[in-house]
RNA sequence: GGAGGGGUUCCCGAGUGGCCAAAGGGGGCAGACUGUAAAUCUGCUGGCUCCGCCUUCGGUGGUUCGAAUCCACCCCCCUCCA
């Protein structure tokens, strides 16, 4: 068994917040396994790294001995976290429900241990509920401090319009809590004042309160803006190998080191160790290497991980041609086809245009050769792997 | 219901009759430099049969030799008043 202040370190490594500190102690000091409760939107389970960093903290409860709540708010989906500029979302059937469900722990079980994980869905109960059980439940709680919540307490402020249903979702996540008995639930930050009902909704029904944990939000690939798929700047759990590999590797050496804390599993002494090697002279790059793989061998396989690292440095350092590119055909007339309709039909460049840009700039080669006219024929029959800028390639066939 | 302000190329945002495919910034892409990093510098960033041509500025229809720019109607958004 591992000493409550061992379980302590490695819990608030990279943790953002822990409300109140010394209940969780406390609580890991009864020595039971604590039951564990994260929530999550029901809707398009398509995760990216970002979603990971809460993950990976539930996959350290369980690896402490504790059980993960996996809950799926399939009910809360109906209302639609208020946070998000999107008023209402349009219903999910069940069978999308179930259906997204299935594509969660298809992505999420390449990182938590299933044997510690209970996947629920808060419509199990919520359904059971009648008008009377809800009023009952929304007399738990007062209009003044679901305003001290700062998306709520702005629009009240500022006249803009907050619907009654939304001031429910708070509530109906809260008790969420209460009928999971959990005892700890982690969140990201934004989630902190749904996470705080929870807990007084706990007392108010008799039971010990959660302690909350939020995590920080993970920056996207720019260092700046939060990871997101509509920024483009997310990296995805089920992005191609070599892709997730390259993605990992082109981060800045400065956001290197967050992605080292909420993503690695490696130790604070170990990470502490990285930096000062680097500080001794060591290439940044080599410790970057360590990230990609235990990144891509935890989504795809250590195997795989090890030869993205070797593709890797094949493209890149020593401008190999990369393993498994595309094989297209494309047609060509009598006399051939124009480089820049090879290029645009193979898919390589948007448009004529963009292409006759690319072979401007000099970034188009044809087998290793730069090519300097978009104009010229390619003649029917040829193959030839093109390639425009570092990363795109295909192995073109004229038909 | 009333008053006013807007809708411009991926985004923000100039432009108010020809010099506008449309300033500037952001983002993106490419080149140089490298560690495919970051930073920096340079270029590109509507389409095509690409040194020329064609189609864009909320929609439709006008005025004009010529309109993103003027007129009419319509659609949408925002602010203030009731």
């Amino acid at each position: 068994m591992v000493s409550v202040s061992e379980q302590m370190a490695v819990i608030k490594h990279g943790v953002d917040e822990i409300l109140p500190e010394e209940e969780l102690a406390r609580k890991l000091e009864s020595g039971r396994p604590l039951r564990v409760k994260a929530g999550f939107d029901p809707t398009a389970p398509d995760l990216h790294l970002g979603h990971t960093v809460l993950i990976n903290k539930l996959r350290q409860f369980q690896e402490l001995g504790h059980e993960v709540l996996f809950l799926i708010g399939d009910f809360t989906g109906m209302i639609g976290d208020p946070t998000g500029k999107s008023a209402t979302r349009p219903p999910l059937t069940k069978e999308d429900v179930l259906e997204n469900a299935a594509t969660y722990e298809r992505q999420v079980f390449k990182i938590l241990d299933p044997e510690k994980t209970t996947v629920c869905f808060n419509s199990s109960w919520m359904e059971q509920m009648d008008a009377a059980d809800l009023v009952r439940l929304a007399a738990r709680h007062t209009v003044a401090r679901m305003l001290e919540r700062d998306d709520f307490n702005k629009r009240y402020k500022s006249g803009q319009s907050i619907a009654i249903h939304e001031l429910l979702y708070p509530l109906v996540q809260g008790y969420d809590s209460v009928a999971l008995q959990a005892d700890v639930e982690l969140g990201g930050t934004d989630q902190r004042f749904n996470l705080l009902v929870g807990r007084q909704l706990q007392q108010v029904y008799g039971q010990p309160p959660q302690v909350i944990l939020t995590m920080p939000i993970l920056e996207g690939l720019d260092g700046v803006q939060k990871m997101s798929k509509s920024l483009d700047n997310y990296i995805g759990v089920s992005d191609s190998l070599d892709q997730m590999f390259g993605r990992v590797m082109s981060v800045s050496d400065e956001l290197m080191w967050r992605y080292f804390e909420l993503l690695s599993f490696r130790s604070a002494q170990e990470i502490k160790q990285f930096r000062a090697d680097i500080e001794a002279g060591k290439n940044p790059r080599d410790v970057k290497f360590l990230l990609a793989e235990e990144i891509t061998a935890r989504f795809h396989s250590e195997e795989a991980a090890v030869a993205a690292r070797a593709g890797f440095i094949a493209q890149f350092q020593k401008g190999a041609v990369p393993d498994g590119i595309p094989e297209v055909d494309v047609g060509a007339g009598e006399d051939g086809i124009p480089l820049a309709n090879l290029l645009k039909d193979a898919g390589l460049v948007s448009s004529t245009s963009d292409a006759h840009r690319m072979v401007r700039q000099g970034a188009v080669k044809m087998e290793g050769e730069k090519l300097s006219d978009a104009r010229i024929k390619i003649a029917a029959g040829q193959s030839a792997v093109f390639q425009v800028g570092k990363r795109r390639f295909a192995r073109v066939t004229v038909r």
